[in-house]
DNA sequence: AAGTCACGCAACCGCATGAGG
DNA sequence: ACCTCATGCGGTTGCGTGACT
């Protein structure tokens, strides 16, 4: 097998092409996602791995839904970015046929202004630049929040999700009420043990703040439940 | 009609992480 | 325990296009 000389086999970089992503498909079908460094020699597609990944994700997978975000997307993006800041794999996990890409791309072009802003859109360009010098809260995951003068993440939580709190909020372990939370929550998606327990069975939830970082979710329950 | 601006989106880049040797 | 490689993630960039002057 020859290589080419990195010199002269540049690697095609911009949009992709409707060749490219037959191809791509193609390889997909034959082998199944991933062993992506070697795609550029199965196929002679001359992109590297990384980008035939993000072309897969974003756009070729057969369960990428296309279109606009609906405003029940967007409500639920709007309150899983309270909750987990910009941790777009996270919330586009929750989000069934979206991409994390689309999701950070929507938050950045549309969202963050409108939640940072009201519902005021029509901000300039300018405007945004000197925001983005500064450092935006919405930008900021909860956890680095947390002991700051930001927001309080847990209390947020509280306030949102917990109209009958468990009996000991201050206690690191709260309880939430909100049915749309039963889909939200499970135990692999906050492996950091900052975010992880969760009773996911009924239409009542029990979470676990990272304070508690040691609690298992049996200790969590017994804690719920004594 | 032509030039400029503003915006949205696709793609790229650098770093982190985990698996396997 | 350490190293290498593959993959994943989040931030950033740049292009295409429509709106505006």
């Amino acid at each position: 097998m020859e290589k080419s000389h990195p010199c002269t086999r540049r690697s095609n970089r911009g949009a992709w092409t409707a060749l490219e992503d037959k191809l791509l498909r193609d390889y997909v079908k034959t082998h199944g996602p991933g062993k992506w460094r070697n795609v550029s020699q199965e196929t002679g597609l001359e992109r590297s791995g990384k980008s035939c990944r993000l072309r897969w994700l974003n756009y070729l997978r057969p369960d990428i839904k296309r279109g606009n975000i609906s405003p029940e997307e967007e409500d639920l993006i709007i309150r899983l970015h309270k909750l987990l800041g910009n941790r777009w794999s996270l919330i586009a996990g929750r989000l069934p046929g979206r991409s994390d890409n689309e999701i950070k791309n929507y938050w950045n072009t549309t969202l963050a202004k409108r939640v940072v802003h009201g519902q005021n859109s029509n901000q300039s360009k300018d405007d945004r630049k000197e925001k983005e010098k500064e450092p935006s809260n919405m930008d900021e995951a909860p956890m680095e929040m947390k002991g700051s003068e930001g927001p309080d993440p847990v209390n947020d939580f509280k306030e949102d999700y917990s109209p009958n709190p468990a009996m000991d909020f201050s206690g690191k372990l709260f309880q939430y009420n909100d049915t749309d939370y039963d889909q939200l929550w499970n135990f692999s998606d906050f492996d950091d043990g900052r975010w992880g327990c969760g009773n996911m069975g009924g239409a009542n939830g029990l979470c676990q703040w990272s304070d508690f970082p040691s609690a298992s979710a049996e200790e969590a329950e017994i804690f719920f439940h004594s």
